[in-house]
DNA sequence: TGTACATCAGTGAACGCGCGTTCACTGATGTAC
DNA sequence: TGTACATCAGTGAACGCGCGTTCACTGATGTAC
C-alpha cells in the first residue's frame, strides 16, 4: 500500500471514513436492513451518487462496516490479554473486554453476530476478518488455560469452543434482550459466569 | 372466547390463518424487516387494502407472528419432556427438541431469538409467550436436574441459567453462521454440549 | 318463512414517501513536458 | 516555472420501483321482526 500523498489521495481516505462513521451511526438508528446510502450522504452534505466514487453500492457499504466491525471486536479482545499475566485475571480480562466491545458498540455486534441479513451475501472479504476474531479469541484462551500450542486435547478443545459458545451467547441474550425481566442485573451474572467457565475449561 | 359458528366468523379464523402462515413463507425470503402487507396480500390473490380487515397494520401481523413463534418453540420444548423419564434422556430431549425446531423454523427463531427488529417496539402481549418459553425450559431443566422446585439453591439455579444460554447460544452460532469453517458438522459438538452440561448442572 | 335493515369483507384508486442506481455534466486537482 | 492535457470528485436530474395506509364504494352475509 503506498502512502497516501497527495491532497487527492487524503481527501479521499479522509471521507471515506467519514462515510463510514456516518453509516455507522445510521446504522445505530435503523439497522443494516434500513441502512441508506441517500440518508448518509444527505448527512454528510453530499448528493447521494457522490458516494458512487467511494463505494460502488450498498452492499460494498455494508460489507465494509461488517469488516471493520470483526477487526474492532478483534483488537478489543487482543488489547485485552497481556501474556505473562495470572491466567484467571487474563481469562476474566478477554471476557469482559468483549462484553464491553458490544455493549458499547451494539448496532456493530448486532451486525457481526445477530441474525443474518437478508438479501445480503456475505463475500469472501469478510470471512477472514470473522475468523481472526474467532481464532484471536480461541488461541487466547488456549493459552490462557495453560495448555502449549498444538498439544491441546480432543476433550480441552471441546470444552473451550463451549467456552467460546458460551461468552457469545450471554452477550447476545443481553443485548438482544432476552435476560429482561428474568436476569436483571446481567453484570454480576457475567461475572459469575466467567468464573464457571474458567473452572470449566481448568484454569487454575 | 364464544365457539365460531356463522360463516363469516369461521372465514374470518381461516383467512387469519392463512394470512400469517404467508406471512410466514415470505418471511423467509426477505427476513422481518422486508415483511410486506403488499407481498402478502399478492400472494393470497388478494388487493393489499384488505388485510386491514385482519390487522390493523404491518406491526401488529409482526406481533402475531411473533407470539406464534414463541408458543410453537414453547410447545415443541414441553412435548420433548415426558416426566418420569430418566433425567439424562429427558434433558437430550429438551436440548435436541429446541435445536431441531430451531433449523426447522429457522427464521421464526431469528424472529425471537435474533437481533431486535429496529423500528419494532415488541408491545405487551408478547412478553408473556417469551417469559412462558423461559419458564417452561428453566422449569423443566430445574425438574430434570432432581431437585423439587422452591428449595432450589442459588448456584444450581445459577447453573441452570447458564446451561440455558449456552442452549440458545450454540443453537444461534450455528443457525446465524459462526460455525461455518470451525464447528463442522455442528450435529456431534452439539450433542457433546448436551452432555457437558448435563454434567455442568449436576444431572445423574 | 319472508322481508328490511345493519354489518362487514373485499375492491380499486389514490396519497405521499424513500429507495438504489445511472448518466451526462462541471470544475478542480494532478501529471508530463 | 508555466502550459496542455488527463484524471477524477461531486452535481443534479431522471429512471423505475415498492412500500404502508386511507377512503368511498359494492355486494354478500347475518339479524330482528
Amino acid at each position: 500500500m503506498a502512502v497516501t500523498h497527495t491532497a487527492r489521495e487524503r481527501a479521499r481516505a479522509e471521507l471515506t471514513l467519514e462515510i463510514k462513521d456516518e453509516a455507522r451511526r445510521e446504522l445505530a438508528q435503523v439497522g443494516a436492513n434500513g441502512l441508506s446510502l441517500r440518508a448518509v450522504a444527505r448527512e454528510l452534505g453530499m448528493v447521494s451518487s457522490a458516494l458512487y466514487r467511494y463505494f460502488p453500492s450498498r452492499d460494498h457499504l455494508l460489507t465494509a462496516l461488517i469488516i471493520d466491525a470483526y477487526d474492532a471486536m478483534g483488537h478489543a479482545v487482543q488489547a485485552a490479554h497481556s501474556p505473562g499475566d495470572d491466567p484467571r485475571r487474563s481469562w476474566q480480562a478477554v471476557w469482559h473486554a468483549a462484553r464491553n466491545w458490544a455493549r458499547q458498540h451494539p448496532h456493530e455486534y448486532a451486525l457481526i453476530y445477530g441474525s443474518p441479513i437478508p438479501g445480503y451475501r456475505a463475500p469472501q472479504d469478510t470471512i477472514a476478518p470473522a475468523g481472526r476474531v474467532a481464532l484471536t479469541l480461541t488461541e487466547q484462551l488456549t493459552r490462557v488455560a495453560g495448555t502449549l500450542e498444538a498439544e491441546v486435547p480432543v476433550a480441552t478443545l471441546n470444552r473451550l469452543l463451549i467456552a467460546w459458545t458460551q461468552l457469545f451467547g450471554t452477550i447476545s441474550f443481553e443485548l438482544f434482550g432476552q435476560f429482561v425481566g428474568s436476569v436483571d442485573p446481567t453484570d454480576s451474572f457475567f461475572a459469575c459466569t466467567t468464573q464457571q467457565m474458567a473452572d470449566f475449561v481448568g484454569i487454575t
